[in-house]
DNA sequence: GTCTATAATATGATAGAC
DNA sequence: GTCTATCATATTATAGAC
C-alpha cells in the first residue's frame, strides 16, 4: 500500500514535470509558427517526447494549444487590475505602462502567442475577450475617467488609451523584428522605456 | 498575324484579370488563416479557378503568398513618404496619422497579412525591412529631429514615435476582434482618429 | 488555358507491444 | 507510460487529355 501510494505519487509528479515540458516547447513552437504552422511533432522533439508520448498527455494539439494559451492569459489581465483610483495617476499609468512593457519584453513569446490569436479572429478566447478582459477595461476605464473628472489628468477616451498602451507596449515584443531591422540592433529596454511612457503620458498632465 | 495578335493581347488580358482574381482572393485567405493556415484550395475556389489552372498562374503556393505581400509594401510605406520638413510639424504628423489609421481601416486584411508576416520573422520581406523602410524611417527621423531642433515640437526620440505611431494606428486593423470585444461594436472611425491624434501627439506641442 | 485524375508528401492521430 | 509502426487525411504539386 504505501508502495504503491509513492508510485502514484512519482508518477503524477513525472506527469506535471512531463506537461510544463510540453507547455513550454509549445509555447516556443507555436509562437514562432501559429497555430497552423507549428507542428506536435516539432514539440515533441524540442521536449524530447516521442509524437504518441505527447499526445498521451494531451489527446489532440488543439488541447496542447488551449492549454498554452490560457496559461498566458492570467499574467495578462494582472498589470492592469493594480491601477489604484486612489493613487496619483500619472504614478499609476507610468508603473502600468513600465509592467506591460516589461512583461513583454520578457516573455515575447507569450505576446505573439497571443497576438496570433487574435489577428486571426480569437477563436480559442472569444469567452475570455468578452468576459475577463472586457470586464477589467470597463473597470479601469471608469478610474480613468474619475481621474479626470477630478481634473486630475487631462480630458482623454479611457478605452482608446488603455489600446493605445496595450499597442505600443506589445509592438516591442510582436514586431520586433521589425523594430530590430530599423535599430540595426535589439533596443535598449530603458531607454525604450523612457521613450514609450513620455509619448503616451506626457500629454496627460493636467 | 493580326488575329494572332490581337489573340496575344486577349489572352494577355485574361491572364491580367485572373491574376488579379488570384491576388484578390489570396490576400483574402492568407490574411485571415496565415500562410500555413491558408490553402491553394480555399483561393481557387473563392475565385472560381481549379487548382491546378490557378497553380498554372503561380506555380507555387509560396509564389502566390510572396505577390500579395509584395503589393502591399508599396502602400505601405507611402504616407510616411509626405512627411515634409517645410510643413508645420503638427499639421504634418496629424496628416501621417490620419492617413495611416485610414489605410488600415480600409484595408485590414492588408494590415494583418503585414502584421502576421513580421510576427512570424518576417521570412519573405527581410530585404524590404532592412532596406527601403530603414531607410526610409531614417530620413524621416531626420526630419522629426530638425523640427525638435528648431523647437517647433518637444523632445522626442523620432523612431519610438514612428513606432508608436504604427503600433496604435494598426492595432485597430490588426486586434479589431478585441477592439469590438471590448467594446461592444466596432468603433467609429471619426471618434478614433480623433482619440488616436490627441494621444499620440498632445504631448508634442512645444 | 483549363480541366480531371493522381502522385508525393506532411501531419494529426491511433493500435498494440512492452 | 512509452515506444514502433501505421493509418487516415489534408494539401501541395504534377501529368496528361482536351
Amino acid at each position: 500500500m504505501p508502495q504503491s501510494t509513492a508510485k502514484i505519487v512519482q508518477k503524477t509528479r513525472i506527469q506535471h514535470q512531463n506537461q510544463a515540458l510540453i507547455l513550454k516547447a509549445a509555447l516556443e513552437v507555436f509562437s514562432a509558427f501559429g497555430y497552423r504552422g507549428g507542428t506536435i511533432d516539432q514539440i515533441a522533439k524540442k521536449c524530447g517526447l516521442s509524437k504518441p508520448n505527447l499526445l498521451y498527455y494531451f489527446k489532440r494539439k488543439e488541447d496542447v494549444y488551449v492549454a498554452v494559451l490560457e496559461a498566458t492569459l492570467a499574467e495578462w489581465l494582472e498589470p492592469l487590475r493594480g491601477l489604484d483610483v486612489n493613487g496619483d495617476p500619472i504614478v499609476e499609468l507610468t508603473r502600468y505602462v513600465s509592467e506591460k512593457l516589461e512583461i513583454s519584453l520578457k516573455n515575447p513569446q507569450a505576446s505573439k502567442l497571443f497576438a496570433n490569436e487574435i489577428l486571426h479572429g480569437a477563436p480559442h478566447i472569444q469567452k475570455f475577450l468578452k468576459g475577463p478582459l472586457r470586464d477589467l477595461v470597463e473597470e479601469k476605464s471608469a478610474v480613468i475617467l474619475e481621474w479626470v473628472a477630478q481634473k486630475k489628468i487631462a480630458p482623454v477616451d479611457p478605452q482608446h488609451l488603455i489600446f493605445a498602451i496595450w499597442a505600443v507596449t506589445q509592438h516591442y515584443a510582436d514586431f520586433s523584428v521589425q523594430v530590430e531591422a530599423i535599430m540595426g540592433s535589439e533596443p535598449k529596454p530603458d531607454r525604450t522605456r523612457k521613450a514609450v511612457i513620455e509619448l503616451l503620458l506626457r500629454g496627460l498632465r493636467a
